[in-house]
DNA sequence: CGGTAGACCTGACCGC
DNA sequence: TGCGGTCAGGTCTACC
């Protein structure tokens, strides 16, 4: 039980607000410190450290930790970056000093001088590899999207975008070549804001339409950074259950949706092999 | 080329 | 208690 009063977990349940939260936890403890050692499990993630890259981030700085799209950057004294994604089931764990037992799991182990940080993936979908200079970083995210947090939104080229395209909204909404940082949830639960099916078809819209949903978009994104960051605060309990995050949702996971004291129905279908939740009565 | 199904994994949960 | 089926926050690739 002590062991808990040591051990914080950072995040779960990665969507970008996790992964912003795990950010900005990551640039209080990790900034400026000096990385003593790094050891990785034998199970492979999506995509990983080889054992040359062991040894070249061993005793680098960490000068910065930024976000792009739901990827973790740290860049290192060397030059050289460390890109972490949380993948489904990923997170970061901290542990003082002597604290550390390892954990099913458990698949790198960042060692400093008074602490460690470890990343945990039950599932490894998740990422953990290192791209060597400046250049490396531009052409690996080369092909993604606008976000819509970091960015000022060029709506023209979205426009564009949608209207050259004909797939549903909820399919573009997820695809990080356009806009980066959605996930399932949100993309649920931005379509229900704008009152858009997520049915539609992208050359179906009209630039209100295209304009009012990216509006929705960063309204969401920005709600649940709010949302997922007080969640994360009230966590206290050890087995890993979370506050009242999945109350904030007005569609996700939901049979129903009440707007003004009246409910209307919410419908549960997959697009693409993922779960949407909508109302066919109000997005249209 | 654009679009879609399936792959990659483990664990939690539900009904029998 | 066990067993099979289903589902989960994300990307990538192989194939029409």
């Amino acid at each position: 039980m002590i062991l808990y009063l040591f051990k914080l977990f950072l995040t779960s349940m990665p969507e970008l607000p996790e992964v912003e939260t795990t950010i900005r936890y990551l640039v209080k403890k990790v900034n400026g410190k000096k990385i003593l050692s790094i050891k990785k499990s034998k199970k492979k993630l999506r995509k990983n450290l080889n054992l040359r890259d062991l040894s070249s981030v061993k005793g680098n700085k960490i000068l910065e930790v930024k976000r792009f799209a739901k990827y973790i950057l740290l860049r290192l004294s060397s030059g050289s970056y460390i890109i972490i994604h949380l993948g489904m089931s990923g997170r970061l764990k901290f542990y003082l000093k002597d604290s550390y037992k390892t954990e099913k799991h458990d698949h790198i182990v960042l060692e400093f001088e008074k602490f460690f940080i470890v990343y945990n993936d039950p599932r490894r979908f998740g990422m953990f590899f290192k791209l060597k200079d400046h250049e490396d970083l531009k052409s690996f995210f080369c092909n993604y999207g606008q976000d819509l947090l970091l960015d000022k939104v060029n709506i023209s080229k979205i426009i564009k975008i949608f209207k050259n395209k004909s797939v549903s909204l909820k399919q573009a909404l997820l695809d990080q070549r356009i806009l980066v940082g959605l996930g399932n949830i949100y993309v649920n639960e931005a379509l229900f804001h704008s009152r858009l099916s997520p049915l539609r078809l992208t050359n179906s819209l009209n630039d209100k339409e295209i304009m009012k949903l990216i509006r929705s978009c960063k309204y969401i994104l920005k709600l649940s950074l709010k949302n997922g960051g007080s969640s994360i605060n009230d966590y206290k309990s050890p087995d890993g259950t979370l506050g009242s995050f999945q109350n904030m949702f007005y569609v996700y996971q939901r049979s129903e949706v009440t707007l003004k004291k009246q409910s209307f129905p919410v419908k549960k279908i997959t697009q693409n092999g993922r779960s949407t939740f909508f109302s066919p009565t109000l997005q249209k």
